[in-house]
DNA sequence: GTAGTCAGATTGTCCAGACATATGCATTGA
DNA sequence: TCAATGCATATGTCTGGACAATCTGACTAC
């Protein structure tokens, strides 16, 4: 099995970054069988042309997704497991658009509010300060499937009715010059109220998957909180996780 | 702010890890107040009489679990958010022992059977071929939590119904030398059926929160397949993400 | 035959530097 | 006044090498 990797150094993109990616693409293609050796590492920089540092770097980060095991005195190996998706901070929308659900989005609320005590200690500001409040059916193949309802401080973007409907928050975010860079979640399960079941097209008692997020941008600062409600008949969380060493 | 920071060269523990761990104690104690620049990574090597890279790894490993923040031209900073815990994969047992719960287990099923195959699949084993299924119900101050159920590949290690009902079946894996690497997760919503209500002390069609796992070790083998089923009203699952860059 | 030992292979850790690139601020120019 | 430029500063990337720790497998001694 001969793995045609390459580098090109007149590209800025980072070497590391390039070898990386042609790895991950011959796992992902099946070149890279789980489970068998990668070669060691002086061998392959040689073979590149690439400090053995660069290579480690490329590697570590592949070990880091969960896609390679490195063991010391055996070698890197591909991991056995068959998903390799890993854990992201994903937004619903982007979640339904990946799966070819064609999201789409209907804009209920979209005002300021003062905020709530609860509201107020999520986002770090004051009790009845004003903050944005945007309520959103989030319906995919014409069936309501989630009830988002987020809170965002003001200043930071501009919420247009129109630019919410035709795509996600945490788009609007990013390309509004905000890093997202963590999210404290909390996913629980309960019955559904009157308007609860109403709005989704359930029946009052039905179960529901309810999420509570609060997201932080690259300085530390909150910049949503949300309160959701999924129908679990139709949505479910799937995600990959990773054991800290 | 003068931290004193010191490295053993003589012990065996890395100099990288040594700093880390000292910068995210000072972090987590509050010498290092959110929003602080960390101090240039040259002057910082230079203090502690260590090269440049070995100061990098340590930073950078802080950065990954969410605790710092780098910028380019400006320097490392502490992020601000008050809640610093990572996510990590988590075992029910300790969850509710850190959190002064003082869990306790009840085996309910400890046997063998023939993989079904869905469970063989999860597992990666031949269909009918035979696996562990343990089932434990799962009780904090005496009142059920959760219902576990657990399916697991033959050979790995002991399943005493003694030791389940002490301990958690993350920690026994990891006694029996088995080193935990990733997971799939899924988690969802449903009513509870009459069995699973009469098991939880809830009613019948009363809403439960569902999550089923497939854990792998560090060569990608399957070690574990769980489906279980929570009372809402007493866990929710709470964890921090990252965005991956 | 079994246990202990040793050598080879491979990753883990660490060093000393070089150059590239993004940021923020002060200075300069229109 | 305001924009463009330039500079200092910091992190980002990369090199080439050194020694240590660990695993595997083969060999040796009992």
């Amino acid at each position: 099995m001969t793995l045609d990797l390459s580098v090109d150094r007149s590209s800025p993109v980072p070497l590391y970054f390039q070898l990386s990616q042609q790895l991950e693409a011959a796992i992902e293609h099946g070149t890279l069988t789980p489970g068998s050796l990668l070669g060691n590492e002086i061998e392959l920089a040689a073979r590149l042309g690439l400090s053995r540092p660069t290579v480690r770097q490329a590697i570590q980060s592949l070990v880091d997704k969960g896609l390679l095991v490195r063991r010391r005195g055996v070698g890197t190996q591909v991991v056995h497991s068959q998903v390799k998706r890993p854990l992201e901070l994903s937004s619903l929308y982007d979640d339904l658009e990946t799966a070819g659900q064609r999201p789409a989005t209907k804009v209920i609320v979209n005002t300021l509010v003062p905020a709530s005590a609860e509201v107020a200690a999520a986002l770090g500001v004051a009790e009845d300060s004003d903050v944005h409040r945007v309520e959103r059916l989030r319906l995919a193949h014409g069936e309501p499937m989630a009830y988002l309802c987020n809170f965002i401080p003001p200043g930071l973007l501009d919420l247009d009715t129109a630019q919410l409907e035709s795509t996600g928050l945490y788009r609007l975010m990013r390309s509004a010059g905000i890093t997202l860079h963590s999210a404290r979640q909390s996913i629980g399960a309960r019955a559904a109220t009157a308007a609860e079941a109403e709005r989704l097209a359930e029946e009052e008692g039905a179960p529901l998957l309810t999420m509570q997020r609060v997201t932080f941008d690259d300085t530390g600062r909150a910049v949503e909180f949300g309160t959701h409600t999924y129908r679990p008949t139709r949505y479910s969380f799937e995600f990959q996780l990773l054991v800290r060493p």
